[in-house]
RNA sequence: GUGGGUGUAGCUCAACGGUUAGAGCAUCAGGCUGUGGACCUGGGGGCUGAGGGUUCGAAACCCUUCACCCACCCCA
């Protein structure tokens, strides 16, 4: 019979790294909430045309990598290859916008796209996702970025770096775009064939484009950065200065340019050596336009996503052990019949508690007791029932003493004996 | 979609074209008839990714295919 396998790109996760994963979402959640922010659950399944229309139809993750496929009523579906389109139908359809004036949320879960699979890329991925809608003021984007130093201070992850840029408003950036492609046309013969057709969906993708070619020709081009319009460079200005102010180091780069095509204005993104070539772990940015643009209010939002898997890369387990283990060791069937009143007792007591079923000899318990990390082992035989008592092994000294075999009031002797 | 690398025990990896494919770790048992970690002894565990070919003989060489990893592209 043939093995079924997950499939290229999804993956279990386990062991250790469900610790990292959870410590990054724990943590996450607290500064989350102490910075004010709501959870919302969306669906992981939305209509396609949410993400053509809000993503931008000429981007990589609408062209190619979007799991998209046809549902049995006839509508094309798609897995959500990003959280932010979700998050701004939801805060329409469920009126938030009308409710309050300002939404802060977050959302976690998983996020597909359907690419060839690499060190910190999958197809499945996981993203803690943070939106704020209803703030124009350049001091929330400041905030932002004072939430993730915090969040990533408590993870622990010392080495990485913030490149921030503006690219712009729709109107600086049809100035800008005419400048441009006024600029690559006299030099498209040069482009590589990605960027010619770049040049006529969306000019400002060829600064992203890695191609030498490309590279060099466009390292000697004007930038959107040097023609941004008044409003937006005071903008930009004052989410700068702000971050002087939080005193958090913080890179311009002028070419950084976002996948997305609904963000304006500050964009940002965090990178860490040692991911390999996929070294974005978290990424966001302002999104002023988007939710007008899907039939809302004109309200303007703003952010961004942490990269869990990748993130996870880069942080080291520390496991901790929470509450102590208790383990019966038992001998023989009369011995085997407290295997049920024990669990009972100490799970309804809240203690952690193990045996091993089918058990033979007494050796082989204890090997399983050590190896569970068991700190209390107790043992009961024949001997021990005839005396009415039970041996308490305590792991950690290889010591050990006697009680009363009372399972009444079992737990309170044990409490008695750690506290000597 | 493109390029490179790797597929052998549960895991990490050995094995010049030549006996019955090995080692460490893990697992189980014994040493210790009722006591864990360390140590010693032993056991189980493999269609060498799959299919074809070359050869007296293939884990190895050739072809095909699949899978995984890395990189490009793009992105969290």
């Amino acid at each position: 019979m043939e093995k079924i396998k997950s499939l290229r790109g999804f993956r279990d996760i386990y062991g250790d790294e469900v610790i990292r994963f959870r410590l990054i979402e724990d943590i996450s959640r607290r500064y989350l909430e102490l910075f004010g922010y709501k959870e919302i659950i969306i669906p992981v399944l939305e209509n396609t045309g949410l993400f053509v229309r809000t993503i931008g139809d000429a981007t990589d993750i609408v062209e190619k990598e979007m799991f998209t496929f046809t549902d049995t009523g006839g509508d094309s579906v798609t897995l959500r290859p990003e959280a932010t389109a979700g998050m701004v139908r939801a805060y329409l359809e469920t009126g938030m916008f009308a409710k309050e004036r300002i939404s802060k949320l977050f959302s976690i879960g998983p996020m597909f796209r359907h690419e060839r699979p690499q060190k910190g890329r999958y197809r499945e991925f996981r993203q803690v996702d943070v939106e704020v809608f209803g703030i124009e003021a350049p001091i929330i984007d400041a905030e932002l970025i004072w939430m993730i130093y915090l969040i990533l201070k408590s993870i622990g992850l010392a080495e990485y770096t913030i490149e921030t840029n503006s690219v712009g408003c729709p109107e600086c950036r049809e100035g800008f775009k005419r400048l441009i492609v006024g600029y690559f046309e006299d030099k498209k013969q040069d482009l590589c064939e990605d960027c010619r057709r770049r040049l006529q969906k969306n000019p400002l993708r060829i600064f992203d484009c890695k191609s030498p070619g490309c590279k060099e020709i466009s390292g000697s081009s004007p930038l959107l950065f040097d023609n941004l319009c008044d409003p937006c460079r005071v903008h930009f200005d004052g989410f700068l200065s702000h971050t002087e102010e939080l005193n958090i180091p913080i890179t311009v780069n002028k070419r950084l340019v976002r996948g997305l095509d609904y963000y304006t204005r500050t964009v940002f993104e965090v990178t860490s050596g040692g991911l390999g070539s996929q070294n974005a772990f978290l990424a966001g940015g302002r999104y002023d336009n988007l939710v007008q643009s899907m039939g809302g209010p004109p309200v303007p939002g703003i952010g961004f996503a942490i990269g869990v898997d990748r993130l996870s890369l880069l942080i080291s387990t520390s496991v901790k052990k929470d509450g102590s283990t208790v383990f019966l060791a038992y001998l023989g069937d009369r011995a085997k019949g407290f295997i049920v009143p024990m669990m009972r007792l100490f799970t309804e007591n809240n203690v952690k508690f193990f045996y091993l079923p089918d058990a033979k000899s007494l050796k082989s318990q204890m090997r399983y007791a050590d190896s569970v990390g068991a700190d209390t082992v107790l043992i009961i035989g024949d001997d021990e029932i005839d005396k009415g008592i039970l041996i308490v092994r305590d792991m950690a000294h290889s010591s050990q003493t006697t009680l009363p075999l009372d399972l009444t009031n079992l737990i309170d002797n044990l409490k008695g004996l750690s506290k000597k």
